[in-house]
DNA sequence: GCCAATATATCGGTCGGCGATATATCCGTC
DNA sequence: GACGGATATATCGCCGACCGATATATTGGC
């Protein structure tokens, strides 16, 4: 299981680089993609998303429900989407460059497997 | 840098499971083997390994300051020494196959790399 | 007409990470 | 013999973030 913010945000930011979402989307995408692992609640997801948007990372828009017409504002049902931004888009390598950073600390630790009893 | 006290779990009882080892030695390990990268400040491990010895996952003795007299508890310079425990020893095991899920699942997405602009 | 699924959103209590701080010993060196 | 930096262990409690609980409206199938 996995619900910190700071893997949420890594998460969201890459599914978003494959193209505009809306946040039920997204909690879907996150379930099917790591087959349940990983639940991207409404408490964590909706502040997440509204941050990530102040931020600048990340921008918004009411649209049609569907998404071949997403950015038709017309009549009808709307959703609201969400796109990566160019910053978005840096920011999303960086945390990506991060990940795989603390990926080889932590292999430094759990590659080595035990030795044998007793002291050093 | 990281400094979350699941990380340093894990950290602990690797190292530990190379041998008996005390705080001090344990954040310098902890830092040459990152690269500094993993920072165990007193407030982390001091207060993670009071409560791994409460969960019986480490035992701990005052014994001699030289390793390999570390289990002689006679006269001079005591320091406090720890071990991993059977126990820890399978926790350690449970806690690196959990990393190793996250891994995958994180991998799931950061694997994926960016498509093309616009809609999905 | 009803229920489950879809869809978005907020709030605040609870929990814990870890910076700051305290204390004591050891050793080199001036 | 005293000063300082490294060694060594330990506690406390502030601050902030995480996310469970909750609210609300719409849609579609039966």
């Amino acid at each position: 299981m996995l619900t910190g913010s700071e893997s949420a945000e890594l998460v969201v930011l890459s599914l978003l680089s494959e193209g505009a979402s809306y946040g039920y989307q997204l909690t879907k995408d996150a379930a099917a993609r790591s087959e349940g692992h990983l639940r991207l609640t409404p408490g964590v997801l909706y502040p997440l998303l509204r941050q990530l948007e102040n931020e600048g990372l990340i921008t918004s828009s009411w649209d049609a429900v569907r998404a071949e017409d997403a950015d038709d504002a017309g009549e009808g049902r709307k959703r609201k989407w969400y796109r990566l931004s160019p910053k978005g888009k840096r920011r999303l390598g960086q945390r990506v460059e991060a990940y795989e950073s603390l990926r080889r600390v932590i292999d430094a630790f759990v590659g080595v497997r035990p030795r044998e009893e007793g002291t050093r």
